[in-house]
DNA sequence: ATATGCGATAATTTCGAAATAATAAGAACA
DNA sequence: TGTTCTTATTATTTCGAAATTATCGCATAT
């Protein structure tokens, strides 16, 4: 039984140290992915089983994501997976943009050589497995992956505990997004040379050009997502 | 027994609904108020007859406020509150220049007689009371209050529930510092016109210069704070 | 002296049962 | 038929005991 990710023999590999955040990390995970889908009631005695936990512990993370925006809580009526919309989608890429351009435009003014370096050996990891996946399948959990580390790389320098922590909360959101899309996606996904672009941008320190690329980017994004379609994943609405 | 705000008769006033949600804020207010001082060990068994609730429910309440930075999680150590330094405060105040004045931004391209009128009210609320302090007491919880309020009003139209929740988070973590600068202040707090200038600048839509404002007042409490002295509440590092 | 290992103590984390609240189903009434 | 109580059922929330993990003190060895 258990869940996916792995059989847990307590105390082995407890992402956080403990239990309650090991569970939180899967929880985020299976949203992220749409194992659970959006809107969809999660009901205590179920999950119980399902992440093998018990009602306390459960309800730790569930409180937590909640606070992250990917899980509601619905008074003392439980909790459900944050639906999705056309609405929070544009309200969240409009945030995005404000923050990556930040994050982006301070690791530039501070960046130093390792910074740079990890942002070059990310993309080429990128870029080869999206020519590995040319035209082929969707976006895979690798695929995935390897794009977070890039964007991630891209701000590591930004010196901004509290920045960084506000980016990884709204990337995590549209990581959600991506998903969906990809999921609905009919023609496979035209490799494109943005993520390219951006980096050699960043490299060459030409602060306006990344500022413009980033932003495009995470707007593109957000708009191939609603072309796609968003009113996937249906889930009997709450 | 049970805590300062007020006897808690189960089911009455439960700020969010549920016990714990309650728990949530009361501790969030305590840490704010620095009645749970920076850098204290937050021990379950003292803890758990404060507040009146069971660890699971405290639990809980602290592993959000992690999430919040008010609390910092220590492993399987447990928690403390989250402690304070100039690196802190410098790095929140950079963040919260950029979302206060994207906030506001928006508000002002966005904002309606509603929202122009609410500015007003809260702003002569706010104003009263500091006529009422004048050169006296310390930053009370009443002008702490209508601060909050003021503030809140300003960025009301922003029309983000994303950008309005960081607002929040950012804004509440300022909160401690403000009050831990006025509990070290030597000399009465002198009266600035520092809201009214917003006020009037954001009322008459000049958007230039209600951004310069903003960014001015935001910095000028962290010069303010710093100015005060921080290793005040010392509390035995941990 | 300093370091290492062991046992006892104290703290946190986790569990599952008990209490509480919401929902569904049915009965009584207009 | 529709409405409003009441009761039964189901789900969530909360508690406190039990398990786990860290910490402290002391003995032993280097």
């Amino acid at each position: 039984m258990k869940n996916g990710s792995e059989g847990n023999l307590r105390s082995q590999s407890l992402v956080g140290g403990t239990l309650a955040n090991d569970v939180l990390h899967r929880l985020r995970e299976d949203i992220i992915s749409c194992i659970l889908k959006p809107g969809e009631k999660l009901r205590f005695e179920a999950m119980k089983d399902i992440y093998g936990v018990s009602f306390s512990t459960l309800r730790e993370a569930l409180s937590r994501l909640s606070s992250e925006r990917l899980v509601v809580s619905e008074g003392q009526r439980g909790f459900k997976v944050a639906p999705i919309s056309s609405e929070d989608l544009g309200d969240l890429t409009n945030a995005r943009v404000l923050i990556e351009k930040e994050c982006l435009l301070r690791a530039m003014e501070r960046g130093d050589d390792e910074w740079k370096s990890r942002i070059l050996s990310t993309f080429h990891r990128l870029d080869r497995l999206e020519n590995e996946l040319e035209g082929q399948r969707r976006v895979t959990p690798e695929w995935d992956q390897l794009h977070a580390e890039f964007h991630e790389a891209l701000v590591g320098a930004s010196a901004s505990p509290t920045l960084a922590e506000i980016r990884d909360r709204l990337f995590e959101r549209s990581r959600r997004y991506r998903r969906i899309s990809a999921m609905v996606r009919k023609t496979p996904r035209a490799k494109t040379d943005e993520h390219r672009m951006i980096m050699e941008a960043v490299l060459s320190n030409d602060v306006d050009h990344a500022m413009t690329l980033i932003e495009r980017h995470v707007r593109e994004i957000a708009q191939n997502i609603m072309e796609n379609g968003l009113e996937v994943t249906p889930v009997q609405a709450a």
